[in-house]
RNA sequence: GGAGACGUCGCAUAGUUCGGCCUAGUGCACCACCCUGCUAAGGUGGAGAGGGGUUUAAACUCCUCCGAGGGUUCAAAUCCCUCCGUCUCCGCCA
């Protein structure tokens, strides 16, 4: 949710920002209104009941002869209030969901525009050249008997898999890595539940344009998370966080699987296990003062880079255009890697700042120096997914089939240097 | 899954019997000052959250919040319903 304040300030900032996302401009106005019918009409409740509550004492006292009398005045003056409170619970609920219904006013920089908007911001890394016919992941994995894609298809279904032998080893090894490195920078590690309620779904704003990407269970009113981002903005919900004494800021290493529909994208990246229903994912997530988000998002992208720099991919770094961010990210920056079979860049890691945003919506506050609460700014990012490993094995392939370890990997796969083809 | 107990403004509690004197009391912790002086004790005062009005701001003022949401009533922490959660015991199962 946006500052209601800034509605009423800076409108025009709100519109640019809807604008640039190609969203409804209108919809800026609508809210306005709505925010004025609310105001108002909350005043008249309160009148009312004030008057109400003052008369209520004067019935309490009233000796018993007068009190029959009083009551029927009482009674036509309660009737009056709750007329009230219903208009005024009215508008507020449609304020509400006017204002719920704008995204996040965007950051001063990013591009407008949709999907094919992106700025690239830089390239890194020498793109892998062979002097031999690369395999992809799929054919490298089933190989070296490192994923199993139709045992997974077998059992759940398309788009599962199984990760066997080095390919599990691979997945845990980068796991490990990126929280060595997450701990390094001081993150908390969470192992986090995939099961939520709806409203930290909601919260999160999830439900909105994503609704149908999530697997729901109705017999249990809970939702499987596609990230752990979910539970990890939830953690500090409806908490005032003591920033101050965490030293400006709360950072937490998120480790969960993750489940995704991937409904709308049949027939998208169908080999593989590029875009799949279920993988593994470590999540950087932190809880700044606002004004510190931006410093804050610039530093998850180089822990991300870094990360893929020791994995020796090649990639770039992509500033999403507008149209491209969720309704809760004011900026992301995606990192795509060089997939070789696929002679172009994929995304790897995302990293969001959603601001004030939402934590507003989840009520997650710290203490101002005054003393006064005011929502804290949430960001999120990748440090390392199952994806990963499918532009390491193409990127680092010999042509014998067999993958040499990237010398940061080493040590977290007990020194294996090369995964070989099984016999 | 069954039975029972419970959920109060940081923590701990009073209040629920029998609706109005609750504008939710008290203790601890906290903050400021005072006293005293040696790591403590005492004294005075302050201090919850959200939302209106007003204001440069402060101050002031009003409304709401007793797990959540409904209901009854002129009036609900208190009565009724639903849900959520915690604890204890039993059952079942990794």
């Amino acid at each position: 949710m946006i500052d209601p304040q800034l509605l009423r300030d800076s409108p025009d900032l709100v519109r640019r920002s809807q604008d640039a996302r190609g969203d409804s401009v209108s919809l800026v106005d609508q809210a306005i209104e709505a925010d004025a019918r609310r105001r108002s009409t909350i005043g008249a409740f309160e009148a009312l009941r004030a008057e109400q509550n003052a008369f209520g004492k004067t019935v309490a006292s009233a000796p018993k002869d007068e009190k029959q009398a009083l009551v029927a005045k009482a009674q036509e003056l309660a009737a009056r209030v709750k007329a009230a409170q219903q208009v005024a619970a009215d508008a507020d609920g449609e304020f509400t969901k006017l204002v719920g219904a704008i995204a996040n006013p965007i950051i001063d920089g990013v591009p407008s525009g949709g999907e094919d908007n992106f700025v690239t911001l830089r390239e890194v890394g020498q793109k892998r050249e062979f002097d031999f016919e690369p395999r992809d992941h799929a054919d490298l994995g089933e190989l070296l008997g490192a994923i199993d894609i139709a045992r997974g298809v077998k059992v759940s279904g398309s788009r599962f898999y199984f990760l066997k032998g080095v390919g599990a080893r691979l997945e845990i090894a980068l796991m490990n890595m990126a929280l060595d490195r997450a701990l390094a920078e001081n993150f908390v590690p969470l192992i986090t539940p995939t099961l939520v309620r709806p409203e930290i779904m909601a919260g999160t704003g999830f439900l909105g344009e994503h609704a149908d990407e999530i697997y729901y269970l109705p017999a249990d009113d809970l939702y499987l998370t596609g990230t752990s981002e979910v539970a990890l903005a939830g953690f500090h919900s409806d908490e005032i966080i003591d920033l101050a004494a965490a030293g400006g800021s709360l950072r937490y290493a998120g480790w969960s699987t993750c489940y995704r529909r991937e409904a709308g994208s049949a027939g998208r990246d169908n080999r593989g296990i590029l875009r799949v229903h279920q993988f593994n994912k470590l999540e950087m997530f932190s809880y700044v003062l606002p004004e510190d988000a931006e410093a804050e998002h610039l530093r998850l992208v180089s822990y991300q880079e870094a990360m893929l720099q020791a994995c020796g991919l090649a990639y770039r770094v992509i500033d999403v255009a507008a149209g491209d961010l969720g309704s809760s990210a004011a900026r992301k920056y995606d990192i795509e890697a060089w997939v070789p079979t696929q002679g172009t860049y994929r995304e790897l890691t995302s990293t969001s700042n959603c601001t004030t945003y939402q934590a507003r919506r989840l009520d997650i506050r710290y203490r101002t120096e005054s003393g006064k609460t005011a929502p804290v700014a949430t960001l999120n990012g990748t440090l390392a997914t199952t994806r990963w490993i499918v532009a390491i094995l193409e990127t680092h392939q010999n042509a014998d089939g067999s993958v040499t370890v990237p010398q940061a990997l080493r040590p977290y796969l007990g020194g294996l240097e090369r995964f070989e083809p099984i016999a």
